[in-house]
DNA sequence: CCATGGTTTGACCATATGGTCAAAGAGACG
DNA sequence: CGTCTCTTTGACCATATGGTCAAACCATGG
């Protein structure tokens, strides 16, 4: 598969650091583009490399992508893990809102690069869908049915309650343009929308006591 | 601008079938790949027409993709429009969520479409963006804010509910591919979806009574 | 200071792509 | 049928793009 660099040798420090720069200006390129899009010189400007130089430590512009994409999932997937089945059950949920939120706002290429890549059709991550994303929503959802049989919190799809969670809290990186066109340029919108997103979830799930 | 068929004329039959078919293939190939990542060549073979042939219709890639672009808008906002000052609160907002679903269902390479485009950083309609869609925004939320005011609803930011809304019931379009690969590739996500977004809406904007 | 192996690049190639054009092909209509 | 306009296309062009390669370059350890 990867062909270049392919010794079994360590890294060299230039070699980590080009990568990162690579790296980097490709999650760039590629997350604001997509990858049809984007182009090998882009990313090689962006980087401050020539496009050989790139070619050098990367086979090709899908071998850069696959790198961005594999690295993604797992760090993406972070928030979910951490959702604790022994925690409280309205404060854990909170909580996984609110990480998430965070996640938007530190990294919202990534987030754009997911959302491009899914739209799309996934072509690049439908594996990974498999194999990573569906087993562990299974068993987080698994948790919250626990909770809402338990009365913990109201009763609601707990399918649905994860996509909401994550269209909600993406949507302040994938649409960040149409957020700022409409709330003004230099408005930061995330300390609104935590409030708001708490108060969301927290109307919804606490149980009504008849 | 448009140079191609320039003439007062009245179109023809044919003219007018050729464009339809041809904005019908367009929205196809530009809503799974973007507009860089989609060709000519591609949508001529969508359409069953030559590439001079579509350019014959249209004077560039670029003014089809604008053709869709400034029809989806209007549609777009038809939603919102429809939103009725003189209703009642709680119901019309939840009306407003239903047909925004069920734009979703029934229009979601539309949704796409602009997903697409806004993730981009929407070059092409960012002045649509400004001159119809912030207007309109703002004209509703200062509705909903007065709503609030009232105490007819419960007090949540406007134009986070606005932003709520539309990340809520885009993502079963826009992540569509991401939705069945959790759910199951047959299952139906809207009847559901609609079930918990209503409850979403209810409880959160239903006012305590203290 | 030289040799060795990692690093960089200019020149190059094949293909893809947006777009043009002249000429050939329908359609409508007197 | 003949003519005039609208429609379609094969051939073509300039440019962009992913990728290759041999040759030059540089860092470093002996």
């Amino acid at each position: 598969m990867t062909k270049t660099l392919g010794k079994t040798r360590d890294k060299t420090r230039i070699q980590r650091k080009n990568t990162a720069t690579i790296l980097e200006a490709a999650l760039d390129v590629f997350s604001t583009h997509g990858f049809r899009g984007s182009t090998v010189d882009q990313i090689g400007n962006a980087a401050g490399l020539s496009k050989p130089n790139l070619l050098y430590y990367f086979s090709s512009k899908e071998a850069i992508h696959n790198a961005l994409l594999s690295g993604l999932m797992d760090t993406w997937l972070d928030p979910l893990r951490a959702l604790d089945a022994q925690g409280d059950p309205l404060p854990e949920i909170l909580n996984y809102v609110c990480r998430k939120l965070k996640m938007s706002r530190e990294f919202p290429r990534e987030s754009r690069l997911f959302a491009n890549e899914i739209i799309q059709g996934a072509p690049r991550i439908m594996g990974a869908l498999d194999a990573e994303l569906r087993p562990l929503v299974d068993e987080k959802c698994a948790v919250i049915a626990g909770w809402i049989a338990a009365g913990k919190i109201a009763p609601v799809h707990p399918y649905h309650l994860m996509f909401s969670i994550w269209s909600l809290t993406q949507h302040y990186a994938d649409f960040d343009v149409q957020v700022h066109r409409i709330l003004g340029q230099d408005t930061d919108p995330y300390p609104e929308a935590e409030v708001y997103l708490e108060t969301l979830f927290t109307r919804m799930l606490t149980p009504q006591t008849i």
